[in-house]
DNA sequence: GAAATTTAGTTACTTTTGGTAAGTAAAAGT
DNA sequence: ACTTTTACTTACCAAAAGTAACTAAATTTC
């Protein structure tokens, strides 16, 4: 190995490789984004944030965060049902570093677009 | 909208989606990370190095990664093929962010893998 | 008093994405 | 002449994600 002896073939051995097989999805990434500007949100709030994730995928998404202890889930005992989610402190910890990614995002957008659009690749 | 007038819903105005959805695949962070820690790799070093990608999802990874300018190719003309893979000055710039999530995830991996064991979500 | 509304999901089914294995081309090595 | 090497592509199959309909129980509307 060249550099730093990473290892990056082992998923149980590689972090890095264990954290994107995880938030490498389509939507956790996001969610954890949108919790982390609005503190509490309900299931249709985020939902409709979102504007095109399916419920069920919304569901599983949040199911998985809240297992690694992303995101809290507090129910109230009301019909019909409300359910709030927020980010833990772990989740917390995460936000600056996404954001730091959204930030490049905004910055680059347009020259990614324009390469995009001049190789025709979709 | 309550917090700082961020739109999530729509994918065309929201760069925030538009990078979510190009590179929140499987491989692409990955072969950014790889690229950016060891500046020029051939198509079968990169497989080596990430291990269970297969050769028909790391093509198409680096075919969008080339067309959105992250990444260049460079073919040499020689039999059997030669090609170089390294990341573009835009793809540089991507990588600090990407390399403070895979720190955070060095930092925060034994957390998530016992709240994830906890919790029984796979 | 029956019907529609509301919320946070789940379930069955379809589509899209990703994985597997085999094939290709042309030169160099045995 | 046959195998090896590299960077892919193609056809086929499995897994992940999207769609639409369904649920439960209380509250509101007709």
């Amino acid at each position: 190995m060249k550099k730093n002896e990473i290892n990056f073939a082992e998923a149980e051995s590689c972090p890095v490789r264990n954290i994107l097989d995880r938030f490498g999805d389509k939507w956790s990434t996001l969610v954890i984004l949108i919790l982390g500007n609005y503190d509490k949100l309900r299931f249709n709030e985020l939902q409709k944030m979102i504007g095109t994730v399916s419920q069920k995928m919304l569901a599983v998404t949040l199911k998985k965060l809240e297992a690694d202890g992303l995101v809290t889930r507090k129910v109230y005992p009301q019909v019909p049902p409300k359910v709030e989610y927020s980010l833990t402190e772990l989740g917390l910890s995460l936000l600056p570093k996404i954001e730091s990614l959204v930030q490049w995002a905004n910055e680059n957008m347009v020259e990614i677009t324009e390469n995009r659009s001049l190789s025709g690749v979709k």
